[in-house]
DNA sequence: GCTCTTGTTGTACGAACGTTCAACAAGAGC
DNA sequence: GCTCTTGTTGAACGTTCGTACAACAAGAGC
């Protein structure tokens, strides 16, 4: 055994500084590192993973600091939410008004063809979310905050594709629900989407898109050619 | 504060039988209250729920049963999954299997339009179900031994369900790929009922049957009047 | 009325949970 | 080089978790 050192007794030497023990971040940043440690967490293990312990874990940080940066875990996992479904729709519906908004370039049909299309692309269809979406929505029927956040963030989204469908129909001359039609939409795709998770043999991201635009097209004729 | 009494006291002086402290089960009987009870508790608070003590107070029975009837309490959530989806989607299968037998009674437009109503009735069409399902997919994605009993519980119930509109293809001359049929109808229930279950405003039991018709009958033509 | 089987109880235990908080120290500002 | 702010640590706490197990007793069988 080595003989305890006075506390002081390396500076004094001057040996060796320490290095530091830990390193400073502004509070928004280690947020953000929590909020995407937590996220891997949820990824791997579901909810039963989203623990102050494996959360600091992963996020090589001491078991305080959760608690110092957000009010509780809950609140930790409501921005868990944010960061996750909240981001990436709203993502989804800014670059649909974008498009619907420069008229002039996108047909509507183009623009309908692409917001549908970006539903099947590999950043939204994927099969890492899988916990992640399962643990939140399990969630929201349970916590009345990130209950209000869902019906917020799937009306707005409802809504655009409603835009979308009620456009081309006009344009088409047909008669169209267009609001029950995106409802039916968004249904569809997170059923697949499930499907695919739960079972990859069932069903490939190309057939749930080809399963998409059937869907919208027996309502509004071809979408995917000219 | 009364005197304590030795045991024997009461039973010496045959005042009064105490009554029993307990009433002693079946194994089988006790098994299923056990999964009823842990049913219940998945069904109000999900998975977060699912724990020995909120268990066992909710059956009304001591902590060290569940561990007594089932090798531990993952045991019990795989016998709860059973008694939940899979006698229930079974008993669709089986339904649906005895009226395709009856030909002569049930045209095949009919015996299909009757499968695809049960899914939209109260019984499986339910909010309060909502946690239950949800709880037990998250579990599916971590537990290979529900993954393999979930998968085959679906293919069953999408060969059926291929199997009824096959036959009204065939009937019909028309060309449909029966199983990506069956496979998008499924998806579509379950995005609809889970929409309905985070946000009642969204959708009725009654739109969602209109839709789930509507997507079968734009590849197979009128299934619900004559 | 007695015995015997076995379903049932309830305590004990260690591990893991979320939260609190006093002490610490990194690094900016002077 | 010093001070001061504040992000960070880690021990402590009370609770709840799942499991194990010895003791108990209900009720069938004789």
């Amino acid at each position: 055994m080595t003989e305890a050192q006075p506390e002081g007794a390396k500076k004094k030497r001057g040996a060796k500084k320490a290095p530091p023990r830990f390193s400073r971040e502004q509070a928004d940043v280690r947020r953000s590192m929590l909020i995407e440690a937590a996220t891997r967490c949820l990824s791997v293990g579901g909810i039963g993973a989203f623990t102050i312990d494996r959360i600091c874990k992963e996020a090589g940080v001491s078991r305080g600091l959760i608690n110092h940066h957000f009010e509780s875990l809950d609140g930790l996992l409501v921005e868990v939410y944010k960061s996750s479904l909240y981001a990436s729709v709203n993502n989804q519906i800014a670059e649909a008004k974008r498009r619907r908004a420069e008229a002039s370039d996108w047909p509507p049909e183009a623009a309908l063809a692409a917001l549908v299309r970006s539903n099947f692309s590999s950043e939204y269809f994927s099969r890492e979310n899988l916990l992640i979406w399962l643990s939140l929505w399990g969630e929201i029927a349970v916590n009345p905050r990130l209950k209000a956040a869902h019906r917020e963030l799937y009306d707005a989204y409802r809504a655009e594709l409603a835009e979308d469908i009620a456009a081309v129909a006009v344009r088409r001359g047909r008669q169209v629900d267009a609001p029950a039609q995106a409802r039916n939409f968004i249904a569809l795709v997170d059923g697949l989407w499930l499907e695919w998770c739960l079972d990859e043999s069932v069903v490939t991201p190309q057939a749930a898109e080809a399963a998409g635009f059937e869907m919208l097209e027996a309502q509004l004729g071809t979408l995917r050619d000219e």
